[in-house]
DNA sequence: GATGAATGAGACTTCATTCAT
DNA sequence: GATGAATGAAGTCTCATTCAT
């Protein structure tokens, strides 16, 4: 095979996306160096080049995941501060990983990823602390847990292709939730 | 090694219940025959020998756990049958998985069973169906869904080893979701 | 490949005397499955049924020098009892590591044997513990500790190729390093 | 990374150096490109820069072992010329192989290198040709032998960790081996 | 029918060596 | 010339599955 051009910064990229989209396809306990490099296109070699274990490669793939959830989470945290609508805010966050399956699916790898490793773990409970975090400026604790375990399920039902209920119900259900906690704090304005 | 007493039957049930142990133990995608074999106190031979495939083997022990969870949703629906009390016997129902981490890592094992294979993706809608069916009888279609995504997601933070609210704030959380759709339908009295 | 005969004794056996072959090949560090393998003739897989690890299966085929070793002392150890000619037997002894260089070489091999593992030690041991022994009851135990720290100088060298004197010389020698200390124990006659 | 000073003979020597630590760490044959350079503190490239194979690096490390083994030898030499007692200067000689395990470990790796290389094998045979060259003005050929097999023992059990006798147990024994055959030859006086 | 030995595919990983930069 | 990224062969080991006994 030709000798690939330099670029350590693409391959590593080019692997640690790869192993996201192998995690999506056959789940975090059967991702394989031979998976991972066949996605990525690069040689069998190139994995573990980059990666000293198949765990800090997998560890690094969710790494990227947890990335992107946390980009979410700051921006469903700017529209709540932005809105009267806390229920409407937080349905229209749940309802897109209904239209996102894929969205599901890689959050819902963290639920099930390896718990007996610490790294992954702490990995793992960064999205609901944060989303508990979040939501903590706007109702009492009682309702902060049951939204986060209510989120849980939605998106572990996404996550299996069931169906999702609408941005309209979901915020129906999320009213009865909050239940009488709800304790808006408008962002000041300057 | 001396040929085993002739008990297909028991046999069978011996390695399927070692099967579930050992889903239990390292998790679905790490099942091998060596292990349910040495779990079962059988010969390897024996575990193709009764069941074709491994994945065969799994899927029956998964359907083991669907059994079981079934005898446990048939309790549940005598139970709201036989109470005035709708919230709180589900309250008690989730918070048992709090207290049993190793029926809700079994509950949750489910949720992520290889969602590709057809079989096991129907074995998996047994439970939220069967649950959505009880619960069908005592409240509206929004409240059903919402208990069931809600109870999705006590099972997985229960498998997860996160502490899972006591039957007070479940029961507290239900009413709340259920609403005004409570409809108690009282088992007519014979 | 046409699957060979069920014969696990014979199959055991045969990959334990391959692994002694390697090892006389290239080294008690450089023995492979792959090596092995080709060399008894079996799959690749066969290696790892038969032993557990790599470690493992050198373990057994340096048992197998053990073996031979000990059933060689023994012998001299009834030749020294027989005879009134102490240097001589010993020397006759000696000379046959110079006449067969292969043997040389699987004791060499223990000389050079991964020290770290305790089990490999302990065999390793056995050769100049065991040689001691039998010498400790013809001579004092400096006379002891020189002759085998000799015999080490003797094994190595031959296994090395270098020229071994024979029989007449090494009794001079011999003489001269177990000097007064000679001590004869003639076996009772019965 | 920074580009090196320019002293590609200080770097060489690093290498070589650092593969002898190598050697002695984890045994002549896991010696690797990456340990090395590691030791050196040296790119990786450097190490195939400076030698076109691993095989080559070693053996450069190997014959600064022999240099260093020459120079002792060449003291030996000098102070065998300068005294009466043979058996006490050879004796001092090889007890520092007792005191000094990195030595008794760094010269029997010598004698178990890989024999097959017929490089190698002739540095290996440096030390015994040149031991007995320095023994051949003091003794017979009979004695020469004796002592430099005795002498492999005694490097071989330092190595090992085994016990090796003190200064004085070690002169008694020479004197036995070099028997009636001593034959002093000062050194001129200029 | 029951057993476990036999086989080979494939898992993770290390590394000598090449060669673009 | 110096560097380290790239590649693939080979190493150890595990197992699903087959099939002789």
């Amino acid at each position: 095979m030709a000798r690939a051009r330099r670029d350590p910064e693409g391959r590593r990229r080019a692997i640690v996306e790869a192993a996201v989209a192998v995690i999506l396809d056959v789940g975090v306990n059967n991702v394989t160096h031979r998976k991972v490099a066949a996605r990525a296109g690069v040689p069998l070699g190139a994995t573990t080049q980059y990666f000293a274990s198949l765990d800090d490669l997998v560890f690094a793939a969710l790494g990227d995941v947890a990335k992107s959830s946390d980009d979410e989470l700051a921006a469903l945290e700017a529209d709540l501060a932005d809105s009267d609508d806390v229920p409407g805010v937080l349905a229209r966050y749940l309802a897109s990983y209904g239209t996102d399956p894929v969205r599901a699916r890689a959050q819902a790898a963290f639920f099930v990823a390896n718990l007996d490793n610490p790294q992954v773990r702490e990995l793992t409970n960064q999205w609901d602390a944060g989303l508990a975090l979040v939501l903590a400026t706007h109702m009492g604790e009682v309702a902060v847990q049951a939204v986060v375990t209510y989120s849980y399920g939605v998106v572990l039902r996404a996550a299996r292709g069931d169906t999702v209920p609408g941005t309209v119900e979901l915020a129906a259900v999320l009213v009865r939730l909050i239940g009488g906690e709800m304790q808006h704090t408008p962002r000041p304005r300057s």
